[in-house]
DNA sequence: GTTGGCACTCTTGCCTTACGAGTGCTAATT
DNA sequence: AATTAGCACTCGTAAGGCAAGAGTGCCAAC
């Protein structure tokens, strides 16, 4: 059933409200707003509709009304005006990114942290990394008892570790090996790295001090942790600003169930969705049973080399969506256009965002 | 002025007391632990001349008796018994340290969060770098627009970067720059690398493509990164369990400025203390005005290539200092032995720890 | 020097009361 | 038929007052 203008303004003045001031608003501060032209009476009808509706509850009678997830749902999807950012703001987004190259890690965790800033929520920042291959095997002779290996993978990134040894080998022998990983483990995932092949590499290369098996096992190490998906968490104790965290157990556990970082990956990130859109999980949306009454905001960027990223940010479901959405969208976009490989759309197009969530039943839709 | 024995054990006990319970400690609760043999009225006339001596304060007329920094400084300098660790909690600690070996950034962050959840408090850890210099470049020819640069560092790290180039190069050219690094830039620091020297190996390598500069600039910047001191901070929200930051707004307060972590390098890292030594800073000890009425606790290991680490916990004045130097010194051995070259003595030491501490103006002393 | 006793203080919890915001309903109005 | 004004009612919150309890300081006795 489709809600009246009428309805749909008054719900949309409750969501705002409630926002601002975390205290339940009454049929008279909406009647105030102006923005309807009906007495107090008209809109206490009204919002007794839209209870029964589901969108609004009362946290006891008597009490003005409080959006339920329903409502937030319906606010985010439907109502929502896109907010647009202040000059100041997409400046001080830009100064913040920075423009230096960095390791990807400390970009992403940078990044995180200056969400977190701009919103005043917790933000984290996670790269998924799409499986990778090695190209190319380096073995570098120091000394006797020491070497380095450099490894390189199919999406450039170069990894290394030095080597010491407790016996002696000569320099021919690390060449040899050099050139016999070079023919045989390159193009290999990590599962093709068998017992079997490294016994057969070690035999063919007359390695009897087991060389061959600690390169291929930093090269098993390299793959797996290239795969492996980071996650950076920042501004936990931001939460504490909000007033629903004002009880020092319920922030506790929401901010303990965030600060260990494997539960990042439970997100969502099947379905990363493109550039310039933005997810919202409301309340019960969340899969966690942690943040059944936090709200999620992901946005996703292109982080280079094939590579997806997620930043978002945690909040209460009384978050201010519109604001969060805009200034995540554009710092995802300021990450694309600093980490992608692809050309990007220029900032000025970042504002027409798309907002996708997931209502209660888990099917997508879009606005 | 020494305390008299029978002071000194009243103090124990307000101490213990209070850290147990977190309630100010009256005469009748002390008369009730049956150490002293002598009435509630006489404990009475001590903790009055405790107060009067700085030790101990009301927080308000008819309470019961709360210790002072100066209370604390002497119990944790004088008064304290070292805990022993039950086998339980010695053998959490070696399986939580695991016995793999890590990237050492991973096995700080991994330590703190063991120490972190054995204290109940927020854990810090911190590693600190000396000065290093490079020791050797290798140049990788991977085709006409791209090669990696290895750099190896005289602490036995290594850091490389794959440059991709928009003009062609070949081979001997790149040979030629190796050549060249290895002959002038080995063995210099960071202020060496000037911009002069550039311009002269440039010349000397007949490098009009930019490419000596690329090449220094890495240099440059990873030997900065690795004297750059590393610091992790961990369960943060750990600190809402405690009464003493129930108020959101402290507990906002602390846990911002501990986890902007650029802080955590203002802790008197300089004196970094030998093994098995703890370092206990107590409320206005701390030079930061944030932590001001909180404690530190600090322990000190061997994080291997020259390196000292520091693992600590943050917590209220009211900290169970005790139990916190055991497991922390009982972790910083742990680190020590997995991380450390030289020889270190075996767990079973570990207990007999030395305690040290500031007093408030400053100065060093032992206990 | 130690102890029992006692009056005094000050916090804490609890109860009661008053207030006010907000509702829901009814009857009048457009 | 929709809108509005009016009004009684509900319920949470803040304020005041009261009693209980914990703890002290002091005095006199041991």
């Amino acid at each position: 059933m489709e809600l009246s203008s009428r309805k749909k303004k008054i719900l949309a003045a409750v969501v705002e409200e409630y926002i601002r001031t975390a205290e339940p608003v009454g049929s008279k501060a909406i009647a105030a707003t102006g923005d309807l032209k009906c007495s107090s009476a008209t809109i206490r009808n009204e919002l007794a509709e839209l209870v029964s509706l589901g969108y609004l509850e009362q946290p006891h009678t008597s009490a003005g009304r409080v959006p339920t997830p329903l409502g937030y749902r319906m606010y985010v999807s439907e109502l929502m005006e896109r907010q647009e950012l202040s000059p100041e703001e997409t400046a001080a987004i830009d100064r913040g990114l920075g423009e230096r190259l960095q390791e990807t890690g400390q970009l992403m965790n940078d990044a995180g942290r200056l969400a977190s800033q701009m919103t005043n929520y917790p933000a984290l920042t996670l790269a998924a990394r799409p499986a990778a291959t090695i190209s190319r095997f380096d073995l570098i002779y120091i000394d006797a008892n020491t070497f380095i290996i450099v490894v390189m993978l199919s999406n450039d990134t170069v990894q290394n570790k030095l080597v010491h040894l407790p016996v002696s080998v000569d320099q021919s022998m690390i060449q040899k090996l050099g050139t016999l990983f070079n023919a045989h483990f390159t193009g290999v995932s990590e599962e093709e790295i068998t017992p079997t092949v490294i016994h057969a590499a070690e035999r063919a290369a007359e390695d009897n001090l087991g060389l061959t098996a600690v390169i291929a096992a930093f090269a098993i190490e390299v793959l797996s942790t290239a795969q492996e998906a980071q996650a950076y968490l920042v501004g936990e104790s931001q939460l504490l600003h909000q007033p629903e965290f004002r009880d020092p157990d319920k922030a506790h556990r929401l901010m303990s169930y965030l600060s260990d970082g494997g539960h990042l990956l439970d997100l969502p990130l099947s379905d990363l969705g493109g550039e310039n859109e933005i997810r919202v999980l409301i309340g019960p949306e969340n899969v966690a049973e942690e943040l059944k009454d936090s709200s999620v905001v992901i946005a996703s960027y292109d982080a280079g080399d094939n590579m997806r990223g997620l930043i978002g940010v945690v909040g209460p479901t009384r978050m201010d969506y519109s604001k969060v959405a805009a200034k995540l969208s554009f710092i995802a976009a300021g990450l694309s256009r600093r980490l992608g490989g692809g050309s990007m759309p220029p900032p000025g197009l970042d504002n027409k965002l798309i907002i996708k969530g997931e209502d209660s039943n888990g099917q997508t839709e879009e606005s």
